[in-house]
DNA sequence: TTGTAAGCGTTATCAT
DNA sequence: ATGATAACGCTTACAA
């Protein structure tokens, strides 16, 4: 590993002091441009960067953001839908210059506290992508004044993006009404825990009223996990608890919908023949599962970049004023497990 | 944000040293245990966590890894073969007290080799998880001298922990041979531009030999690309260059084995009936897809740990002596693509 | 056993 | 327009 250069080696070997090199580095103070291009270039070409540690230490900026991402809902970086959102977050935020860092609650042999963490670390922002509404060390960090953002999760304080939850569950609905041309629809709903489950669960409800559907309480199951194995178990327990079949299923989210296909298929029941199925989210297997999902699109590069937008405007412009909550339209992608 | 507390403030709030002070958190240098209790236990009432930017500058080291995750392949985060393994290395890291952060090629302004990140963050080691081995920022660090690990690529000086490829094919023909009684296998294989996918390949025509399989060239089918589609594409091609169907179709990867059921399918071609198709990887849609594929299944929460196991170990003994590449056996697992 | 002081590589405030 | 110099918060000889 040769030695790193530093801005004191580009100093002498220029005939230049320290400072000078750090004005140009930093677009700041008084050089001429003769100087300012002369160091530009020596420094391209030996390859020169500034110390990020050395920096951070001067500035109190870090260009780093934290990232919240919960794990005691059993839902890590393979869960597809979390993680997508994820990755364009990264590619918005890496594209201006910041990165990501995970926050953890063990730094070297200490165990601490997001926020102690972020005083640590000294990260310019956070970005909440699955975050417990109940860990106080959130709201430790809101009360700090970081700027936050979440694709998550409400909280006062906190400025959200997401997906317009109502809107997709109406169109579904308005699907099954206006297209679909059935009345008996039933739900898997996703565990509460989650907000999001929770307004989709509200919205059905309510249409389910509003649109006259001949749909009872018996028709409205509660997946008790996140994935899969949820919808699969929640649907069979729908199928024995309900008089008659529904005709058609919404499931919250489309891993609990691939679920109930599966455990629909294990009772000799077919879609979208017997029964018609729709999910919420369209993740990258959707389209793939035999039959192809019928679902709610959700646009995830959207709502990462979206996050990404308006974390690094709180952190660059505090002074902005703009919206806690941005609310992104959804869309219909109709394929096999639903038939007109 | 409240002030950060200083190793000064400690020291002075306690009527002690700044050297002191740090001297028991890093367990070095001589300190009574009295002094050593009454730091500890002040420095966890106040919550005070030193400054990493301020050590790191200092001490040269960050417990940091860098992670190298080429996203040419179209494989990002979302990729869940992956993603997973890299949580689990993540995991064991962080026990460690090591985070990560993604290698980008850009930083503030600067756009950098992999190199020149690695010098300017001064990272402890390196983990590639997905690299591409034209790249010759790759072999910059390799001969710098950094810690480096793989889970993906071979490259002399770079230490890699793989599945054991050959005996995948080889378990997977047997159990065709053995079980399934069958003898023409056909074979999706993946881009050549992994080597994992070279090895298998190998060993296919290897074992086809060994076993007096009849199984010719044109059984031989290359998918395109890493994915569904790939697979997809890649087995209605097959099935048009070939003179007789084959029995049993292996394919490089379950995401190309569930494009090639896919493709089948739509061929009105039933699987298990018709063809079986057996995959390689077991990733966690494998099970739930219909018919649940019969794989070979990498372990890997394993392949994580053991490279991060390497690194550190790379990391924090560099006089020992451990094996360049380490090979970890798999395991087929039988499900409903196949049958006996 | 504890204190002192010199750096680590920057940035920023003064002088020049 | 450029140069000196004092921080930033920590580690680590070395001195007391």
């Amino acid at each position: 590993m040769t030695k790193k250069r530093t801005i004191y080696d580009i100093a002498t070997e220029l005939e230049l002091t320290p400072g000078t090199i750090s004005k140009v580095l930093n677009h700041t103070g008084n050089v001429s441009s003769k100087t300012r291009e002369r160091v530009l270039a020596y420094i391209k070409q030996v390859g020169y960067v500034p110390t990020s540690s050395a920096r951070m230490l001067k500035s109190k900026r870090t260009y780093t953001i934290g990232v919240v991402f919960t794990e005691e809902s059993a839902i890590g970086l393979e869960h597809s839908f979390f993680s997508s959102i994820l990755q364009s977050f990264k590619s918005y935020v890496e594209n201006e210059g910041y990165e990501l860092s995970f926050i953890v609650r063990k730094l070297g042999k200490n165990h601490l506290t997001y926020y102690e963490w972020c005083m640590n670390k000294r990260v310019d922002g956070v970005y909440i992508v699955v975050g417990d509404i109940n860990d106080q060390g959130l709201h430790e960090i809101l009360e700090s004044g970081i700027p936050a953002v979440s694709t998550d999760m409400f909280l006062t304080g906190l400025h959200t993006v997401v997906s317009d939850n109502d809107q997709g569950i109406r169109i579904s609905m308005e699907y099954v009404r206006d297209v679909l041309k059935k009345k008996h629809v039933a739900v898997v709903a996703g565990p509460v825990t989650s907000k999001a489950f929770v307004e989709r669960l509200i919205s059905f409800r309510k249409y389910a009223k509003d649109f006259n559907f001949s749909t009872s309480e018996e028709d409205i199951v509660l997946s008790e996990s996140f994935g899969f194995t949820g919808g699969f178990n929640a649907v069979r327990q729908l199928m024995k608890q309900v008089k008659n079949k529904p005709e058609v299923i919404l499931a919250a989210s489309d891993d609990i919908a691939l679920g109930v296909i599966k455990g629909l298929t294990s009772m000799s029941i077919k879609i979208p023949d017997d029964i018609q199925v729709i999910g919420f989210d369209d993740i990258a297997f959707a389209k793939h599962f035999t039959p192809a999902l019928t679902t709610i699109a959700q646009d995830r590069k959207l709502l990462g970049e979206t996050a990404a937008k308006m974390l690094i405007n709180l952190i660059e412009s505090p002074e902005d004023e703009i919206d806690e909550i941005i609310t992104l339209p959804v869309q219909l992608v109709e394929r096999e497990s639903t038939k007109r």
